[in-house]
DNA sequence: ATAACTGCAAAACGTTTGCGTGTAT
DNA sequence: ATACACGCAAACGTTTTGCAGTTAT
């Protein structure tokens, strides 16, 4: 066997697919004990890295605070309210105009955010010959290196 | 009397201009204790926050990892090796033509993210207002808000 | 003199994991 | 039948905080 249709992990994905909020893993806890009351957060979590893995979902860091996670797939930016914590959905956010047109709808955008994500030249080297691009050891690798003395 | 300039102040600050590899709060205390030994890691938190807040420095929160610190304010972008944790400065990210640039030096990107943070129409309507933009005041709202039922 | 700051240690926070039990296949 | 997933609770790594003592003004 590999990879079970558990009623949590369907649950789960149910209750982000309904969601609209770009919702925490507690907040989807919440909305899953409705129907599963016994479900835990560990579960939740577990399933929800299950999802990512599979590509059906994205988790959005979105500064400091928790991990928020999204199923709509589609190419888009998010917003993030440092007020409220609200994620607001953003079509095409790198192009020019967007500043403008959130200035227009009420938003003050304090800063806009690129983050670039990948390999460096010297991990991507060593990614075609080892091990690199198994997850697990490219996790550990991650823990061991990326506070150097 | 009103903000005062310590020691561990100017260290911290003086070890995060020297450095060059947008450090975390556990190197800069490794750092700064080669000057004053008995530095804490709180009093590093503390002393980075107070800069933060000065505008003297920038925190990154690239993906799910720690905090990286960066007193290069001028405008620019950031790269994040998913591989080693190496933090890269990157000249206009959201320009068009990036992303094959870094690929001709060797460089995997595999996720862009644009982020955009600020206060959304509720919330800046309020902040004229209220004493939402009390800093306290803000940071109390977001914990109380984050995470709705 | 005194308010701001420190070191220390404990708490908080989001997330992960070990273990024994349960369940989908 | 059995491997996978679960619930629970403890552990984890990063960051924050309470407190009693120290230091810059």
């Amino acid at each position: 066997m590999r990879e079970r249709t558990t009623q949590q992990l369907v649950a789960t994905y149910d209750a982000l697919i309904a969601a609209c909020d770009h919702p925490t893993a507690e907040q989807l806890l919440k909305r899953v004990r409705r129907q599963l009351p016994r479900v835990s957060l560990g579960t939740v979590y577990r399933n929800l890295e299950k999802l990512r893995a599979q590509g059906r979902l994205r988790v959005l860091h979105l500064g400091r605070g928790v991990a928020r996670y999204d199923a709509v797939l589609t190419n888009h930016d998010h917003f993030f309210c440092e007020g409220c914590g609200v994620v607001a959905d953003v079509e095409g956010a790198g192009a020019s105009g967007t500043f403008a047109r959130l200035s227009g709808e009420g938003y003050v955008v304090r800063t806009a955010r690129v983050s670039l994500l990948g390999l460096c030249p010297s991990c991507a080297r060593s990614t075609r010959t080892s091990s690199l691009s198994r997850r697990s050891n490219r996790r550990r690798i991650v823990r061991e290196r990326r506070r150097p003395g």
